[in-house]
DNA sequence: CTGAAAGCGCTAACAT
DNA sequence: ATGTTAGCGCTTTCAG
């Protein structure tokens, strides 16, 4: 003898289609969304009989039978890493907007990718966002067994899906704006070294700088935190940045640079720092320094965009650029 | 004609089953990790069988006869509240470590509760961490399956789980601090009021205060952000907070009241601020003041062994407190 | 349009 | 200890 609901007491789609009156084809097929063939009448009445048993169709059992999941992998290295955590909010409230659950992967090390393999959760997801930089575009493809990868680590295969910030004439016009100030030398305080998107661009500021025939005086790599640049800064002595434009590679960064002005009572060079992420810290009242940034909004919807079912089934071009913009202190 | 393997070329249970010589059941034994009975040498056999065929369990197959899913949901109202990010990604990291993969569910409002009832993945997660204070502990067992739920945001029933952290003592400390440090009046600049966490919290400044015989001259409610509190000093006269103890319910509001005193000269007042959080501002070179914060690590632990199955099940007690401390400044 | 039946991949009885 | 069998809850052929 069979129990009229499962062992949790959840009901089933076969509690829905009983009620109904109704084979659970018919139930599925009215339930399913997907256009399928049922009459109305009775699409009716399995909706009713699902609302009034408050039926909610399991997950488990139905990607047994297809292949969605419901399910989109955030893959990132140290969530402390994001520079900006109200990007990475809105793409969370994003994704459950489209109805689907945000399964979190956080990467430690090239190591921990060996571990994903073994995970078959994150192998079947519908989609991956890839944010961290130890996933190269290759290896990604061989981590999921979908084809929805959205690189957003600023690395991009040929015809792999990515949406990449464009930071090249955001950086070149900061350089510029350095030049007009008089200044004919600078110095780069970086983030985290080994990361490529870091790399490129302190190459960027390198490059403009020498354009714009500005000495860099050297660059140093801390860890994007106030402390870690504090920390630089504690080292060095009160008159090493006159005249000298700092280029931050984060808000955080520059907000140390700041400081060491401050401490040292040279308040007339703050004009000649330079942050990067454009977060509140840029235009405070302590705080206040040029800085650049992007479209956060547009960012999230071009992914959204990317792994939307008929946009990559088309045709459409699946490399997004979003160019970054400079923020020049108010 | 059966295919080898399934339609997305990935080796089943069948596969290994075969390849080692085995039956199904024989093969999902040995691959159990709980000690099922299997005899050591076919153990061994399915083993390499899986390996060879780099097999990894379809975890939706195994949820739909298993009564587990693998999954624990991680429930917060905005990421942004969280005061401390290395909080979160010490837990992720963890829960990972135990083989578990995270479900990340943000929520707006009480509204977007309803909508975790029509998702059948996030009720059907082995575990529940609740840091949403939009959440009561009478709610949180009806919208999960299971029993494994902990309520992280203060709130507890009688046979529920949950940490709690008690900041009583250490509250009571800071305001004893205030005292020695001579000043009769004190000021609290709290965090989002809506919080019954934040409502308690300046309960216990203002209850210590009064036994302390300091004056309350007044409670804002900012949100724990740099920028909130920053508004609000900008519209204090310079002198509003002479010798008055500014209690702050996180660093980043301290920070902003040091900049306060900083930008009107009263250098001198700077003993009295006192932040929340115990971050890293608390103690670098600009920023300077008593805060409070308690071991995430501790309080890690306690998340784990609650959600273990070893300890849930047993009688042990499932109301962890961990005790705030008070961090006077250096 | 509808329903019966056959699985998806796995685990858990139930007999050996 | 092992293999056989019967599902878990759903979708999808395949006939009507």
């Amino acid at each position: 003898m069979k129990a009229a609901q499962s062992k949790n007491d959840l009901p089933t789609l076969d509690d829905v289609a009983k009620l109904a009156g109704v084979s659970k084809a018919v139930a599925s097929r009215a339930l399913s969304g997907k256009n399928r063939p049922v009459s109305k009448m009775k699409k009716q009445k399995v909706i009713e009989a699902a609302n009034a048993l408050g039926y909610v169709a399991n997950p488990f059992a139905k990607s047994l039978t297809n292949q969605e999941t419901g399910l989109i992998a955030v893959v990132v290295n140290h969530i402390t890493d994001l520079s900006d955590l109200t990007l990475f909010d809105n793409l969370l409230q994003a994704i459950q907007s489209q109805g689907k659950q945000t399964l979190f992967v956080r990467l430690n090390s090239k190591e921990d990718i060996e571990g994903m393999r073994h995970n078959s959760f994150i192998h079947r997801v519908d989609a991956a966002l890839i944010f961290s930089d130890l996933i190269e575009p290759e290896v990604a493809t061989t981590l999921f067994l979908t084809q929805n990868i959205v690189m957003l680590n600023g690395k991009s295969s040929a015809n792999g899906m990515s949406v990449v910030v464009d930071e090249s004439i955001a950086i070149k016009t900061a350089v510029s704006r350095a030049k007009q100030l008089g200044l004919n030398q600078c110095f780069l305080i970086g983030g985290r070294q080994s990361s490529p998107n870091e790399a490129r661009r302190v190459q960027y500021y390198e490059d403009y700088a020498e354009d714009a025939d500005i000495n860099v005086k050297g660059t140093v790599f801390c860890d994007y935190s106030y402390t870690s640049a504090s920390e630089f800064f504690k080292l060095q002595p009160a008159d090493a940045f006159t005249d000298t434009a700092i280029f931050c590679t984060s808000d955080s960064m520059a907000m140390a640079a700041l400081d060491f002005f401050k401490n040292n009572g040279i308040n007339h060079q703050l004009k000649n720092i330079f942050g990067f992420d454009n977060t509140i810290f840029s235009r405070t009242d302590s705080y206040r320094f040029s800085t650049i940034g992007y479209d956060k909004n547009k960012f999230i919807d071009s992914i959204l965009a990317l792994i939307s079912e008929e946009y990559s089934d088309s045709d459409n071009d699946k490399k997004h650029i979003i160019e970054a913009e400079f923020f020049p202190v108010s």
